[in-house]
DNA sequence: TACATTACTGACCGATCAGTCATTAATAAT
DNA sequence: ATTATTAATGACTGATCGGTCAGTAATGTA
């Protein structure tokens, strides 16, 4: 039954990551045991500490790795499409984010929003890479639709995140309520396209809205905690020796 | 210097609810240790199990103890109203969230989301006293001005969703990236007045808008970690003598 | 002032857990 | 086959922390 010992340097680390990531977003950052996520990994304790130096090093990988991974993915796939920009944020937009709440990855947000305040330098990192570029990423095009004639004029940062901190909360209650409780449970990838096609049209430079004072997506002032991105020196998770 | 000994039973329950919640919020229930509770609120560990006979306990006592508070307010504003369901929802949903917005009690919700998998008699508290009042207030609320022709036909589950959702962001937000970095810091008084003025906008039955599809607060169908209500059996933290 | 009551204290205990390291065994090299 | 290399182990350690309780002092009572 019990497995026999195996030399995998190549697959641990992504394997650790893996459950650190299961059991930190479940469980809390401080209240999962080393134990418990090399036990998960299917390893024993020692070796975790062969690949991560300390359990903080391990959340800090955790977090770059599977923002990493989703943020270059969202990146190319905007880079490569043409069209309008409400059907470029339509598609993109929803495809990735669809992607993302089906993903573990998308645990990722709880664990930022939970232990920022404890590690500042995730807070450094996160705003770094994930909140600006992202923002940039987004409020480009709507600056493009916006310029195009396509969009009404409205302000950019507003619309960026009535765009996006919804889909936010989506991955939040996922990992929350969401995950006790299946009477709670909504249709996540229906909400999204829902969501991303309200707040166009909201956006949209048609012909009746113009008048309508606070149409969709108009005023929603908010800085956030959130979204996709473009990569921009993403730092590899290095395994590590001690001193 | 050193403060002499004072008895002060009545004063030290609300006190120690106060220091756990802060703490709590700020560094997680796991990473917060009862002794620090205890010398935020002024008084030796041995006091803080005088009145809590447990670490958990007293997790539960603060979330219940602030919930209960805010839910018993806002119920109070809402029934003492008479006016339109637009008016009503305007003055008081929006004053109840700017006060709640302003006060430590909003950082409940951070508490919940972060918690609520560790202690699943949490998620059956809070979707009995809060989630399922606070969608049966506002939902009838929105309800009664369709049945007036006031709003227009929309799903009642989804414009409550609409309603609350981003206003809950908001105070994680404050609690999580907001509290460490002030350059991701926004107007919280502005958005929430903005954002309920904008679902509400949409979800008025004024002539131009019932030809539009997609008009605001329309299909954000979502299941949430979220909101006000109305008093049902408040539990009151009782403090406790060991066996 | 003497005594009774009890809110409060903090040293203490046992359990837990992050991190270590001497040892084991799987693979590579010769 | 023998040796060298190194991935992997898990018993161990020192520190930490939830919870206890015998003792202390603040307050009430006569």
């Amino acid at each position: 039954m019990l497995e026999p010992r195996r030399r995998r340097k190549d697959a641990r680390p992504q394997e650790l990551l893996a459950a650190a990531l299961t059991l930190f977003v479940e469980k809390g950052f401080s209240a999962t045991r080393s134990e418990e996520v090399a036990a998960l990994a299917g390893v024993s304790k020692g070796t975790l500490y062969l690949y991560y130096p300390s359990k903080e090093e391990l959340l800090k990988a955790v977090i770059s790795h599977y923002l990493s991974d989703r943020i270059a993915a969202g990146a190319q796939q905007a880079a490569g499409f043409s069209g309008s920009a409400a059907d470029l944020l339509r598609q993109t937009l929803v495809a990735w984010w669809q992607a993302l709440y089906d993903s573990p990855a998308s645990g990722v947000f709880k664990l930022v929003i939970t232990e920022v305040r404890n590690f500042p330098e995730i807070a450094e990192f996160y705003i770094a890479q994930v909140v600006r570029p992202a923002n940039q990423l987004v409020g480009d095009i709507i600056a493009q639709g916006i310029a195009s004639g396509e969009f009404r004029g409205v302000d950019v940062g507003n619309a960026v995140h009535s765009l996006v901190l919804p889909l936010v909360m989506i991955c939040l209650h996922r990992h929350s309520l969401g995950a006790c409780r299946q009477d709670w449970q909504l249709d996540g990838h229906a909400f999204i396209a829902q969501h991303v096609m309200l707040v166009l049209d909201g956006l949209s430079a048609r012909d009746g809205a113009a008048a309508d004072p606070g149409s969709a997506a108009v005023g929603l002032s908010l800085a956030s905690v959130c979204c996709p991105a473009q990569p921009e020196s993403i730092q590899t998770p290095v395994p590590s020796k001690k001193p």
